[in-house]
DNA sequence: TATGAGATCAACT
DNA sequence: GTTGATCTCATAC
């Protein structure tokens, strides 16, 4: 195995529909559990689906400052989802990661979310967050420091690309990208 | 395999 | 009061 290249901030400071390709198949770890992502989406400011669009909330704040930001918000009132805001501080883009293949502290994710087989620990946002022990405490956050790490992907995957899952604005959209074929995806695509 | 209810909160109308 | 970047469990087919 090649030694694993840490992404740094700097790296998210350009334009979330190259950032989010890219991502895929990176690895991500938070307190040392996590694994490779497999699953992501691309949500824009200028995008009717993102929280962004309406301007600045105490929620969305986070997504107007600088890129390799961690943003988590509440979903549906009991999950937590986590993001990583990418362009330059003020574009308010982020990417959804939203399906992670476990590759390290399986136990602890096991824990975290209950009996649960391997295959359900990471597939999709709200069970990504718990597996990691994601909270709003995370928000805000800078992605290339503790408890964070993220490493560049050493191969490209196949990757597939998708409309997005679970909205209504601009659903048509294609910014969901994942590993083709993998059995981690929150669902398959098309 | 597919559909539906419930959980529960921030933003918006 | 309604909706939403969700998940789990129950019930129906």
């Amino acid at each position: 195995m090649p030694k694993p290249r840490p992404i740094r901030r700097d790296f998210f400071a350009r334009s979330v529909h190259e950032i989010a390709p890219e991502l895929i198949g990176a690895t991500l770890l938070v307190g040392g559990v996590g694994g490779r992502i497999v699953e992501l989406e691309a949500y824009h400011h200028t995008d009717p689906a993102a929280h962004s669009y309406n301007g600045v909330t105490e929620r969305n704040a986070v997504m107007f400052g600088p890129p390799g930001t961690v943003y988590v918000y509440r979903s549906y009132g009991i999950h937590w989802c986590l993001n990583f805001v990418c362009e330059p501080a003020g574009s308010a883009s982020a990417v959804l990661i939203r399906a992670l293949e476990p590759t390290e502290g399986l136990a602890r994710m096991r824990r975290r979310r209950g009996l649960s087989e391997e295959r359900l620990l990471c597939s999709g946002p709200g069970r990504l967050a718990e597996a990691l022990g994601v909270t709003h405490a995370h928000n805000g956050l800078a992605l290339d420091r503790a408890p964070f790490e993220l490493y560049a992907r050493t191969e490209k995957p196949d990757i597939a690309v998708g409309v997005r899952i679970g909205i209504t604005k601009a659903a048509e959209l294609p910014w969901r990208y994942g590993i083709a074929g993998s059995r981690y995806l929150s669902k398959p695509f098309k």
